[in-house]
DNA sequence: AGTCGTACTACGACAGACGTAGCAACGACA
DNA sequence: TGTCGTTGCTACGTCTGTCGTAGTACGACT
């Protein structure tokens, strides 16, 4: 399992990468994070519902009320924002140059230059 | 300049990284984080400071006063423990699962196979 | 005398992640 | 009919690491 402090501050990145294509809501977010990564990272509701509030507040998203087909129960939709897909390409950058960064602090265990 | 929330939680890495070949000081490790990086990564005081305190109650480092040659300044110098380099060495690994799985989620601009 | 570089310490604020808990609607299973 | 599991979300308080601000102290240089 991953250390959360490692990935503080990229959760937001993370969510938005999930909307990049199409709307959507917390479980199914949350459920997706979880499959693509391998079940190694799972985000907690709370954290999860925090960072859509905070990305809401910051203009990064924006929500609506949808109805369920199945049954009458409303979910919560989120949809990227201009401002969201900046903020992407952003933390992006921010990235790899960080990673970059950090890795000349890491010792490569695995010496063998497999490309 | 690099965002302090991804560096959380391992800034104790990378002073403990410089601590692995022979012990250090402060005002040292700041300045070498710095360089290193190449001036992209400068480690506040207060944090600095704080993780050594930390560290040391965790028993990844201790310290040990030493004076400087030119006058009677005291610095505290610490070494790196057994148990600092087992933390560091999860870390490590650490670090290069959790690249993996943020980098699910981060967009490759840079489409040029540079090696 | 003043400023710069070195080498720290103290204290409080802040933000993001987390623990715990609860609510509510639905389907399945007994 | 009851309750369990899944879905979908909210509230509230706590913790931790980082940061802002400030202050201390000494030597060297100007």
């Amino acid at each position: 399992m991953i250390s959360s402090d490692i990935i503080r501050g990229y959760n937001d990145t993370i969510i938005l990468y999930l909307l990049l294509d199409a709307p959507s809501y917390g479980y199914e977010i949350s459920k997706r994070i979880r499959s693509i990564s391998g079940e190694k990272y799972i985000i907690k509701e709370t954290t999860l519902y925090s960072a859509f509030t905070r990305m809401e507040k910051n203009g990064f998203i924006e929500s609506f009320y949808a109805e369920k087909e199945e049954g009458g129960k409303r979910r919560t939709y989120y949809r990227i924002t201009d401002a969201g897909r900046a903020y992407y390409s952003e933390k992006c950058e921010e990235w790899n140059l960080t990673k970059e960064v950090i890795e000349k602090f890491i010792a490569k265990e695995t010496a063998n230059g497999n490309a």
